[in-house]
DNA sequence: TGTATCGGATACATTCCCGTATCGAACGGA
DNA sequence: TCCGTTCGATACGGGAATGTATCCGATACA
């Protein structure tokens, strides 16, 4: 368990302390990289000492596992946000342009979802949690998709809407792993507007 | 300069030392995560002391970047055999199959370049290496695509060769990523195979 | 086979970081 | 305002990993 059973008051100082070390811990797991990061730096960041650390958190790993549910579902709402925004017919560009804007722009997060992709390949407990948030930004997608349904048609290959939500989400992982060395931003939004479009529709048509 | 410019005799009994060094390094690498690895470790598993660590390298480091170097060379060779199978006709099925299994089958690999790209992402001179290596992965695809054109049209949205090597790229990645969470191998295998046909043909028939 | 050089082991000093225990101050409720 | 609780700072001991300096056995070459 994560959270202490014993019913305490929770002070908003502990509440801002906490929020505090979670955003400096973003800013530092992003210049350098969560291997390489120690409690103390963290400390420093926010501007406090080591025992306000521990009073918050047991270990590193799960202030790590915190703040990426923290970042997460904050994303995954402002994707589900994004997506909700058109009518019933699906304008292609429009929702990639829109979508990216969440996903792409803000390479620290990249930096950091990608620490933690790497850190969840190597214990079970850590992936589900990611793959239920993978999960969860597939399903806002397959809705999406079904609500359009009619005006583009998928190709056969990828199966249902399942399959095609799942070569979304495989493309944005692609583009994203360029961006992360490219450093073009610009470019990955167009790459990734392209590849969607390529799966998306049956002809190969810029328009749906 | 990595290497060192004086002339020494160059022992055997060194190479063998390097190289062990090296294969222990990867097997750590793997299990615990590059950012997670000391120096000892390193020497413990390889069966040397740090002296041995220290007379061949200078940090940690730099030993990983040699590592990915070597191991990213062997694999980029055996993509390109895997390729050049085939005659003119691109089966592409039966050439997934052996391209995947090379790159997707081993995932201690898939852990430490993913490691890597990490690593490269902070850091721009890696970063250039890790993109050379992935410009040679997308031009021997270029290569095997032009060789199998008019066979299979390109979708039009993919722009040209190098656009349609560059979507090959991303699927993989995004497959990739997938893998790392899952660890179904067979399944990531399917999946690329799929996303391929939905890219590289007009149609998304299954059959080139 | 002899010998000069090389490679790796060992020992050491040092630095960094961790986790805990304790204490004073801030806080919230009455 | 007063008081009990909680939060975070400080101080401490300990462990782990680092990098270096030194030494001895291994190795290549004559």
């Amino acid at each position: 368990m994560t959270t202490e059973d014993t019913a305490r008051r929770v002070t908003r100082r502990r509440i801002r302390t906490r929020a505090n070390l979670l955003d400096a811990a973003f800013a530092v797991f992003a210049a350098k990289g969560f291997g390489r990061v120690s409690i103390e730096e963290v400390c420093e960041a926010a501007g406090y000492s080591r025992g306000a650390f521990y009073s918050n958190f047991a270990t590193l790993d799960e202030l790590f596992f915190a703040l990426y549910q923290e970042r997460a579902d904050l994303i995954a709402d402002q994707v589900s946000g994004a997506l909700a925004l058109d009518g019933p017919d699906l304008d292609v560009p429009a929702a990639v342009d829109r979508v990216t804007e969440v996903l792409l722009l803000d390479r620290d997060w990249l930096l950091v979802k990608t620490d933690f992709l790497v850190h969840a390949a190597r214990d079970p407990a850590v992936a589900r949690t990611l793959l239920e948030h993978r999960a969860r930004l597939r399903r806002a997608i397959r809705d999406r998709l079904a609500r359009a349904r009619g005006h583009a048609r998928l190709p056969a290959v990828l199966g249902d809407l399942d399959g095609a939500a799942h070569a979304v989400v495989a493309a944005y992982d692609g583009v994203t792993t360029q961006l992360l060395l490219d450093k073009d931003a610009e470019r990955a939004r167009a790459w990734l507007g392209q590849l969607l479009t390529a799966l998306l529709t049956d002809s190969g048509d810029t328009a749906v």
